[in-house]
DNA sequence: TTTGACAGTTCAATTTTAGAACTGTATGAA
DNA sequence: TTCATACAGTTCTAAAATTGAACTGTCAAA
């Protein structure tokens, strides 16, 4: 996860990204969607594309210019994208609902992005998942400060 | 999604929200874990509770003590978690591997997490999304610029 | 009496970001 | 030919956020 944010862990790169989904490819066009800074958002556009999020394509010579394209680690930010937005539909809306609808193409109905087991399709929630660690697993995830003396800790008095 | 990263979108906050899926309660806890400096620690927690994402509830009286517990609404957060995971597994692993495994409790199997429609099950791509402006949609999601003469921008001299 | 756990707070020094203008190529209009 | 504009950046300064480190304060145990 730490990995992850270390790509799209800041304020604009997650809706540059949003716009890219959105069709979104040119520089203007980040620009003018999302008023960011033309600094940053050059600085952010270079920086995804080093971390092959994005591909950087000519589309003309003259003036050489180029269009910025989802690849497809970028296109599997997806769940992502819409894990967002539907925390955002369920606990962040106003009065006015939701500023967009999703249609499922397949099925044709409206939906909402559902999270399952890969292996039996129910859906998930924190409580029924237990981690182990894997074979990448960290040294120290948490440093014990109550180390030696781990005993004493009977510092309670309330519950 | 803006309103969402507004609240997760920052280098910290979903780091600090991993530990607590991973049971950090405690200040010294969340800091020791990340090595986060306790300043924006403090910080962060403190906006967290504002927005109804974690609580803070007294453990112990003498010096007053709390903990930080996820609300629902934060335990809402978990597929956003999951779906951030998943993509740092597949796209930005060492060679050591993954980090963490995830077992299901339900299936008692080891899992990747699926984003599907809630409407008919079957896994969602970007392909095979439609999006329609909804009830709260923005008045001017982009700006076109290569219109006619759009705004006479005042192009001002420099000093 | 002293030390240490714990949960912060304070403050100077860095680092990032915002805001605005500036650079440079090319096209179409006057 | 000259001027205005589209487009994609770059450069600069001021403002905001983050880091690093030390400091505050309460209580418990040694």
């Amino acid at each position: 996860m730490a990995r992850t944010i270390g790509v799209i862990g800041d304020r604009w790169t997650l809706l540059i990204l949003r716009e890219c989904f959105l069709r979104t490819r040119r520089f203007e066009g980040f620009q003018s969607a999302l008023g960011i800074t033309r600094h940053l958002l050059a600085e952010r556009l270079k920086k995804l594309v080093r971390q092959g999020v994005l591909r950087r394509i000519p589309y003309q010579e003259s003036p050489k210019r180029h269009e910025y394209i989802l690849t497809q680690k970028g296109l599997d930010l997806y769940p992502i994208m819409m894990a967002l937005v539907h925390w955002g539909d369920t606990h962040m809306v106003d009065e006015r609902g939701r500023p967009l609808l999703h249609e499922h193409r397949k099925c044709g109905k409206m939906f909402d992005p559902v999270m399952v087991c890969s292996e039996c399709g129910e859906p998930l929630s924190a409580r029924e998942v237990h981690v182990h660690p894997g074979p990448g697993a960290r040294p120290a995830p948490e440093r014990v400060l109550l180390d030696k003396k781990a005993k004493p800790k009977p510092r309670k008095k309330a519950a």
